[in-house]
DNA sequence: CCTAGTTACTTGCATTTTGCAAGTTACTGG
DNA sequence: CCAGTAACTTGCAAAATGCAAGTAACTAGG
């Protein structure tokens, strides 16, 4: 009868549920509003599925940080996740509708990013992934 | 012999110079990633010009940290600060065409929380500013 | 001159988040 | 049984955030 300690570990960043606004801009901040969220929303919208696989990109996320973002950004519907195989039961994580969506805000973070901050290049992703303006 | 005792409070978010690579999403959310950096361009967008008038939005951003985020956007290049008037000697802060271009990232973050997150609206601002779609 | 008011910040903490390193869990393969 | 791997969790120390109160530089009024 496995108990599974789930202590919360670093699980409440951004006080959950204490709405600022009704501001959009402020509440989609509330949700994705930090160094690291959108780097995965990336990594997804790359191809990335799996929990090592975000581990592998450049940045180095902390392992505790990709594991409490996953859960926000699935609790927020932004991502999806299920398991791909039993036997050693291994789950993947997929972008919703709703994070598909942030495609249009990643692409213009990256083009305003490739076109103000020096040394920057696309590379990394597929490379359809930037506009070029 | 004033010296202006000018000794640092918040003012080293995101550790400064560290790049984390050279993805242009990653190194634009070294800037602009956080709660609070981007809501101050919204006002900004939106007109408002003053310290006096950021601190008056909904979300309330403490002082501390508007100080610090005006510091940080200006050493960035996104803002420009400049004295409007002398005897008192006031300034006020406006976008440089650098962060005038985050105004596309704004629209799209704004549309994104508009269509996904329940009960924000768009109001506030002047109108124009957030894209149907 | 003295007092109140205003704008724009700075400072001092207490509380939260981060980030790093080292476990832990659940299996597989040999 | 032992090594190996994927996906996490835990323990902290360090850094960032938020709140309340204090300060600097003036202006306006009495």
């Amino acid at each position: 009868m496995q108990v599974t300690n789930m202590k919360n570990a670093t699980s409440k960043p951004t006080s959950e549920s204490a709405r600022r606004s009704d501001c959009p801009v402020a509440n989609a901040l509330d949700r994705v509003g930090d160094k690291w969220s959108l780097l995965i929303v990336r990594d997804m919208l790359a191809g990335k599925t799996t929990y090592g696989q975000f581990l592998e990109s450049p940045e180095g996320i902390p392992t505790n940080i990709l594991s409490d973002r996953l859960k926000r950004m699935e609790r927020f519907g932004i991502i999806k996740r299920a398991a791909y195989q039993k036997r050693p039961v291994r789950h993947d994580y997929s972008l919703t509708p709703e994070g598909k969506q942030l495609g249009i805000v990643l692409r213009e973070l990256a083009a305003w990013g490739l076109e103000n901050i020096a040394g920057t290049k696309k590379a990394i992703l597929p490379g359809s992934f930037v506009s070029k303006r």
